[in-house]
RNA sequence: GGGCGAUUAGCUCAGCUGGUCAGAGCGCCUGCCUUACACGCAGGGGGUCGGAGGUUCGAAUCCUCCAUCGCCCA
């Protein structure tokens, strides 16, 4: 069947005609296809999964381009690339989604409502990415897309819980942990972000037990109700009269409580005396452990205070706050109040202020292997580099296990129920997974005492539980059936650089208790696109830049590919719509310089003998050779950045301006005396041009494709350039005589071009005569040439003299000028 | 306070294993409708490569300090 791809034979550039033809052709061919039945290497890309509950946004088109530049590169370097796609639709995100659109509240709803409605949610937008990825040019293996609140995938999250389960890598414990009284659940570590906040630092007295007083400054006054201790350095001037004797907390009804000393406390801050809470801070956290506190919870999940508070009971926080400060105040127990900013932990989903609340809570033990996991970060190659620093001083500053439970209603349930006869655990068994174990009891009966009665885990997991299991999803881990798979360690980890301490980091963590490996070889961190401003882009701000649909409707799916990937990874930067036109103009030159190329090879038949060429075309051949290394080992080094210039350099220096213009009037030439030389520029033109397109493929594929299909696909026998072999020419010498010929060549028609520009002569009127002085190293090459310089240059008699050693550009005399 | 990154033409950015590296795109100026391309071609102007020291025959490129911005972490 003809293919409806659009050719530079038969009209003009047309994005909006030539991307959509060059994506159904490779949907038609199944290009992308991962072959299972390879003897091939496999090159596996670990594709993030963007969430669903996200708008599409200028920034993955950036990344996911990037990502997929090397997939197609690495497809035409003969590779068996495994490419799968996924989405993201777990968790407290989609619920949110899911709570907007439908206008319900999930706590309000029967579990199983509500999950088929976020179900129906995600797959929404699922349908609306996968659409806006093809458009793009996005070259996965859609056959091989998942969703992480899928049946397969779910089974794979809930196994990696079973074996850290069974590996003793997790444990349930009532314990301070982070929590979210916005979102209600449980947060780890890696859910804060630190918000500078003003805040008021104020000092109270307290009065001691028996008489005399001393102060501290707090920043939480309302918290003085769970306030269990005092603390003052050891050092501090009044440790030995204060230290051993009791307190009473202000307005607490005579509540009294130790004074002690500790190391910790900072001296130079406040008074240097200060007041533990269960719990303001990770320090109060140490205490009540080291000290053996007793525990006194003043706020309650939904963020109001407990009866402790008294009066303030049921306030929120921060009213309570000003309350107690009134009371405080009225009271004369505060001393000064001070003004500050200071850096306060909040939900880096909806930066609420984090509380630190007891409760029970299921974690995985990281804390008792930061070495290990520092030194698998260093088995992985960080491309760039710096971004392993970024990894590692993450796990070295890690201070808490990750808890992994969250009091939320949609996510992947925990494969676990409890006797209710002995309290011990119960888990599911592998051939059970997935379950929801609200939904179903245990198999057989509890092995602690053969009780039959079980209460189930009603909690959820993280989100990063299951999306820190791709590399096993993809590698179908523990699934049985015959699906595509890749092996593990997966080749690529493609990601930005913010979820390094979260996406990337439990990744790793995971793989290592799993299966004691990496889980890729390689990460590419790429970098964040800007608002034009260079500020963050941010939805509150309304900085974002033009959704990426619009872009690729009005400028082409290749022009914005093109700027993507003139970046380079880890480098953040600002956008700005015009420079989308300079993909286009690639593009516009690569439709056009192809009329020209394929008009005349037309007639071409490559396995004619070969017509003997002429030092230009040897010279042309040798650059592209030349270009063709060197993109080769940028892109084997995720350079797409530089790789596309080197070849973009080739294209429109080398063969557009220079080769194509001196090899011109050869084309046009169908004389019997012309006709090796004509033979000889085909020749040329067939074997760069071919190179050319198949090493701008990964960058402008659909254009490539076009023109590929539009002369090569057939003559090469090859469905489609996305399955081409890329060009593996070697690198010829600096000194080959054709390269020299071809810089005297460039340096005589430029000084030819000058002279035009500067008398403002047409390109278009003969010179009759002239005479170049040329450097001597142009000279010694010009006779192979001059007749090449002459037809580009429309210079009838042509003549060169040497000039002086160490003359760098060319000049030239116009002996007889053209005709006004 | 610690770590990392950035600071190069009006704008967005390359170059940074030291010596044709002072570049690209856009914008600007001057020509040119030349039979691939006016979504173009040719030519040109424009930067003491954040500042100050240092290493070196030689530094945008290495070292030190400083300044500003950003990110990460306290």
């Amino acid at each position: 069947m003809a293919t409806s791809i659009p050719s530079p034979l038969t009209g003009p550039y047309d994005p909006k005609a030539v991307e959509p033809a060059a994506q159904a052709l490779w949907e038609r061919e199944r290009c992308h296809a991962f072959d299972p039945a390879s003897a091939a290497p496999v090159f596996s890309v670990d594709t993030p999964p963007p969430t669903v509950s996200g708008s599409l946004h200028i920034g993955h088109v950036f990344s996911y381009t990037q990502a997929e530049c090397i997939a197609r590169y690495k497809r035409m370097r003969g590779f068996n690339v495994f490419y799968p796609f996924g989405f993201d639709g777990n968790g407290l995100p989609t619920e949110r989604l899911a709570e907007g659109e439908h206008g319900v509240r999930g706590k309000d709803m029967p579990r199983p409502a509500f999950v088929k409605l976020c179900l129906e949610t995600s797959r929404k937008y699922e349908a609306e990415f996968e659409r806006f990825m093809r458009s793009l040019g996005i070259s996965a293996d859609w056959s091989l897309a998942y969703s992480t609140i899928d049946d397969r995938c779910v089974r794979v999250s809930q196994r990696g819980f079973l074996d850290l389960w069974r590996k003793g890598e997790v444990y349930r414990k009532e314990s301070p942990s982070f929590w979210c009284t916005q979102c209600g659940t449980a947060l780890a570590q890696a859910d804060l972000e630190f918000k500078d906040k003003a805040s008021q630092f104020t000092t109270v007295r307290f009065d001691l037990v028996g008489g005399g007083a001393f102060e501290i400054a707090t920043t939480r006054p309302e918290l003085m109700p769970a306030c269990v201790a005092v603390f003052l350095h050891p050092s501090h001037p009044r440790a030995g009269e204060l230290v051993g004797r009791r307190a009473l907390v202000p307005l607490q009804g005579g509540h009294e409580v130790p004074v002690l000393a500790d190391e910790k406390v900072d001296p130079e801050k406040g008074t240097g005396i200060v007041m533990c809470c269960t719990f303001g801070d990770k320090t109060d956290v140490e205490w009540f452990k080291k000290h053996g506190l007793p525990l006194r919870s003043a706020i309650a999940r939904d963020g109001t205070m407990t009866e402790l508070a008294g009066p303030e009971k049921g306030l929120h926080v921060n009213k309570a706050r000003r309350a107690f400060l009134e009371r405080l105040t009225a009271a004369g127990h505060v001393v000064a109040t001070k003004d500050i900013v200071h850096p306060v932990a909040v939900h880096e989903r909806c930066k609420t202020d984090v509380q630190f609340l007891a409760t029970k809570q299921v974690y995985v033990r990281l804390l008792d292997k930061k070495a290990e996991l520092v030194a698998q970060g260093e088995k992985v190659r960080w491309f760039p580099e710096y971004m392993g620093r970024r990894y590692r001083d993450w796990v070295e500053n890690l201070e808490w296990d990750w808890g992994i439970s969250r009091q939320r209603h949609y996510g992947v349930p925990f494969p676990l129920w409890y006797c209710k006869g002995c309290g011990a655990e119960k888990l599911a068994r592998d051939e059970d997974l997935p379950v929801d174990p609200t939904a179903r009891a245990p198999h057989g009966a509890c092995d602690g005492c053969g009780g039959t009665d079980f209460e189930p885990e009603r909690d959820v997991m993280d989100t990063w539980a299951t999306s820190s299991e791709t590399p096993q999803i993809n590698a179908r881990w523990g699934e049985g059936g015959t699906a595509p798979r890749t092996p593990l360690p997966m080749t690529v980890r493609p990601q930005a650089h913010e979820i390094i301490r979260t996406w990337a980091f439990y990744t790793i963590a995971k793989s290592w208790m799993h299966h004691r490996q990496v889980p890729w070889a390689d990460a590419m961190i790429s970098g964040w696109v800007l608002a034009p401003d260079r500020e963050k882009i941010s939805k509150s701000k309304g900085n974002a830049p033009t959704d990426p649909r619009v872009l690729i409707d009005k400028h082409g799916a290749d022009a914005v590919r093109y700027w993507a990937l003139s970046a380079k990874l880890g480098t953040d930067y600002a956008f700005n719509e015009e420079d989308l036109a300079s993909g286009r103009g690639l593009c516009v030159k690569l439709w056009n310089a192809g009329k020209l190329v394929l008009t005349h090879l037309a007639d071409f038949d490559p396995t004619a003998p070969r017509a003997p060429e002429r030092p230009v075309d040897r010279g042309m051949r040798l650059r592209y050779a030349r270009a063709a290394a060197e993109a080769t080992e940028l892109l084997d080094a995720y350079e797409f950045g530089l790789a596309k210039k080197r070849v973009e350099e080739l294209f429109r220096g080398d063969l557009c301006d220079l080769w194509l213009e001196m090899a011109k009037d050869r084309f046009y030439d169908r004389t019997p005396e012309g006709a090796g030389s004509r033979r000889a520029a085909q020749a040329t033109a067939y074997e760069v041009f071919h190179g050319i397109l198949r090493l701008l493929a990964p960058f402008v594929p659909h254009t490539a494709e076009a023109l590929y299909q539009a002369h090569f696909g057939a003559a090469e026998r090859t469905a489609s350039v996305t399955r081409a072999a890329w060009p593996t020419e070697s690198r010829p010498a600096d000194d080959d005589p054709g390269l020299k010929a071809f810089d005297a060549a460039a340096t005589a028609l430029s000084a030819v071009r000058r002279w035009r520009s500067e008398h403002k002569v047409s390109p278009a009127k003969a010179i009759p005569r002239a005479r170049l002085t040329l450097p001597p190293a142009a000279h010694a090459e010009f006779a192979a040439v001059a007749a090449d310089v002459a037809s580009a240059g429309k210079v009838v008699a042509l003549e060169a003299v040497c000039g002086p050693e160490g003359a760098e550009a060319a000049t030239i005399e116009v002996l007889e000028p053209p005709a006004a």
